[in-house]
RNA sequence: GUGCCCGUAGCUUAAUGGUAAAGCUCCGCUCUGUGGCAGCGGCAACGUGGGUUCGAUUCCCAUCGGGCACC
């Protein structure tokens, strides 16, 4: 892999770049969609490309408990097997330790609002473990949520499978820990997880595939700053940002630049599962190459197109009677050909085709966002 | 025409001689390394008219509407 910096912001942390990869290169910044199952939920790898998807990330967990990546390697790695010539992440797995973990305990994303609902919410301190799984020195026992079976991951399955599977980007096994979580929680799950991306350098044998260290530290200034410096100092191909961000989003601006100097300029920078739209400009001024989130797809499936001004919940019976496109200025093909009354009135039936159109939309919005910033950013404007 | 049964929220159904509960729908809200989920909140009803009773959605009568059986 080679990450080629083509040019730096004057007046942000921002940089325009191209990352070759083995499947071949991509402009950064830029937005990688989730294919956690090796899809875009919804779509064929053909309706992402045309969605001007360039890159995906699909997930180490879910694959090895299904098909297994055994299977995957027999089709010829994900690539082929999903019919996805393209670069490819795969996260490790680590984000699982926490969304089948601590997540689902206290039913918690990795954002946490600290409004009056949460203010009773406990904290997690050293010593607790969560209710599903057991984390080891070693990595973490899991319940296999298919079977129940018991399914232990550290950095070496991880990046074992992780080989076996064949994207071209991998990243270290982690642990996410809860937002809840204190000081001395996320102290000792950092240094743990520092621990397990030595171990992940050294599993790796491959050197086909880039392998991307993980910082941790939660929202502690002098955690993100230690976390940053020590995997900075590893022989990491890049870096990616994981764990909680704040509550806010001037909170999280500020953690990633803390974040940012304490990194070696020269490596790509990945932010695991941030980027609303609002978020897309700060992080990337911020310094980040690629950031991945769940965003686009995810509110597709719930009925809710992203538009310039915001978003639009289809499922509102006004809609029914609307006969624009989702958003006028769009030039996907579903806002050239369908319109919001229609679309409206599929959710409505639950049709699937709904999902389908809403996804494809809110990709290429997305895809274009970013495209638009790197636009501005060879102007000199971001 | 006669007999029997049934009328509770937009829909499907509960419960009760002290003014009513749930599911779906509908209307809000939440979801950031993904649950085609889920969760939270809200609107909303005793067919109509009498009677008995301190009090009737509940018991009685009539009426209207629906169903079944018989003629």
């Amino acid at each position: 892999m080679e990450f080629k910096i083509l040019k730096k912001s004057k007046i942000s942390r921002a940089r325009l770049g191209i990352l070759k990869t083995s499947s071949g290169e991509i402009e950064t910044p830029a937005f990688v969609p989730v294919a956690t199952q090796a899809v875009v939920k919804t779509l064929t790898s053909e309706e992402a490309e045309a969605a001007k998807c360039r890159i995906l990330i699909a997930n180490t967990f879910h694959l090895h408990l299904k098909p297994g990546e055994k299977i995957v390697k027999n089709s010829g790695g994900l690539h082929k097997f999903m019919n996805w010539p393209r670069p490819l992440m795969t996260d490790s797995g680590g984000f699982q330790v926490f969304s089948l973990g601590f997540g689902r305990d206290f039913g918690v994303g990795k954002i946490i609002k600290n409004n009056a609902d949460n203010a009773d919410r406990k904290t997690v301190g050293v010593g607790q473990q969560p209710k599903q799984l057991k984390i080891t020195e070693d990595g973490v026992i899991f319940r296999s949520p298919i079977d129940g079976k018991e399914l232990f991951l550290g950095p070496k399955e991880s990046i074992g499978i992780q080989e076996n599977l064949g994207a071209d980007i991998i990243f270290a096994f982690d642990e996410c820990p809860p937002p809840n979580a204190d000081y001395e929680y996320n102290k000792l799950a950092m240094r743990r997880t520092h621990r397990w991306a030595v171990q992940s350098l050294k599993a790796k044998k491959l050197k086909t595939q880039s392998l991307f260290g993980i910082v941790q530290g939660g929202k502690f200034k002098d955690l993100r700053i230690e976390s940053a410096k020590f995997i900075g100092s590893q022989p990491f191909d890049g870096f990616g940002i994981g764990g909680e961000f704040g509550d806010n989003k001037k909170t999280m601006e500020k953690m990633v630049g803390w974040i940012i100097e304490n990194l070696p300029g020269g490596k790509p920078r990945h932010l695991l599962g941030i980027g609303y739209p609002e978020d897309i400009p700060k992080i990337i001024k911020a310094g980040i190459d690629t950031f991945d989130c769940v965003a686009p797809t995810h509110y597709a499936r719930r009925g809710i197109a992203f538009i310039p001004s915001g978003k639009l919940d289809l499922n509102k019976s006004f809609f029914l009677k609307d006969k624009n496109p989702l958003d006028k200025k769009c030039g996907c093909f579903v806002c050239q050909n369908y319109r919001r009354n229609y679309i409206s009135h599929l959710l409505r039936a639950k049709e699937i085709t709904a999902l389908k159109l809403l996804t494809f939309h809110n990709l290429y919005f997305f895809n274009s966002l970013v495209e638009k910033i790197r636009k501005q950013m060879k102007k000199g404007e971001i």
